[in-house]
DNA sequence: ACGGCTATGTTAGAGCGTCTAACTAAGTTA
DNA sequence: TAACTTAGTTAGACGCTCTAACATAGCCGT
């Protein structure tokens, strides 16, 4: 944690990002809730009131962090996307493993994006575009040209399988449970499996 | 959050566990990050510097509650577990049923027993316990005498869809994704579509 | 009964954290 | 170039964790 730049004077210039990425580097390192905005400020080279001109609190610079995190998200899906046939097993498993390999290259961040407290619309928003991305290949495998309620229902078990599992690697539970099986081959098996509808 | 008993003296006689029982109740309300040790003396009576006598520090005090936590599951488990025939699919769906039952009915605490920070010797042993019982029931099912790894990588894919199922429902996201199956008939799909060795 | 020991409370306070108020410097615009 | 806005600053109120020093109560052997 380290200055990532020098401020140039008085005005900082850029100075949100840079808390920004300096919150980040917090909550991966010390985790979410020993994360402090004074050590962001030490990182970032300002007075401990500065952050409080750009974020109305010390939440609102978790919530911002936790939204770049789910625009990563969100692209992530889109690369592994893409060379697979939209819509195939191929491609629906591929999204399930950036899920599961986002969480493990950002442990904390991801545990911070579904913390369940610093709610916020735009954190809600940022999560349904994200989830969207799934939906959509579960639909197109389905024949359907729109998300309906049966897309959800199939979609949702394929949801529940890889968040579980990102969060049991990033517990370290995996390794506890012997299961050396790779994310990828999970991942596959959980949708050759629950992509149906249920009862 | 009220004193649940008033102290009879100088000496309270059983502030240990009135504040587990107040740390638990500020984290059901608020959240495990937001609980305050200063929060659980005053609804416990005592001044500031108490609780040190009995832990030693604010992390032993949720550490203390996550064991409660523990405790109460493998005790859920085995509840769940009476009546059906051991090792069958019935008697697993019904302790994932009782897994995810367990989070929904406390939400803040099922969050903090796997937050990952606040790790313990302790904790890391109640958790195994805890599984333990999902094992116990999978080797049977598979007609193994003892938990083999065989047994450990038939029942991992399994655990990782209650967790994620629990995940989900603590954070409304079952809600978003209009999914009305309830979660026994949820938990028992995911049982024999997963139920077997993967790969 | 009583004197000492231990257990478990107390108050005082150091040190750190969040956030506000008042001020100040730099950029912007008429 | 004066007035306004933006984005920093310092000072400080207040809450939190945890420690040090002290006080009170129960216990135990005599």
């Amino acid at each position: 944690m380290d200055q990532v730049k020098q401020k140039t004077g008085y005005h900082h210039g850029d100075l949100r990002q840079q808390l920004v990425a300096a919150t980040r580097a917090l909550v991966e390192e010390k985790g979410p809730d020993l994360f402090s905005v004074s050590e962001a400020c030490r990182a970032a080279g300002v007075s401990t009131a500065a952050p409080y001109r750009h974020f109305a609190d010390r939440t609102e610079m978790l919530i911002a962090v936790a939204l770049e995190g789910f625009g990563e998200m969100t692209a992530s899906f889109e690369t592994a996307l893409a060379g697979h046939e939209p819509g195939s097993n191929d491609a629906i498993t591929a999204v399930g493993t950036a899920y599961v390999d986002y969480a493990e290259a950002n442990p904390g961040l991801f545990r911070m994006m579904f913390a369940g407290d610093h709610q916020s619309d735009a954190l809600e928003e940022a999560g349904h575009g994200c989830y969207a991305v799934v939906l959509g290949q579960v639909a197109r495998r389905m024949g359907r040209a729109e998300v309906d309620d049966a897309v959800m229902q199939a979609a949702f078990p394929l949801w529940t399988f890889v968040h579980g599992l990102a969060f049991l690697r990033i517990d370290g539970k995996a390794e506890f449970a012997k299961m050396q099986t790779e994310v990828r081959d999970l991942v596959g098996f959980a949708t050759q499996r629950l992509m149906v509808r249920p009862g």
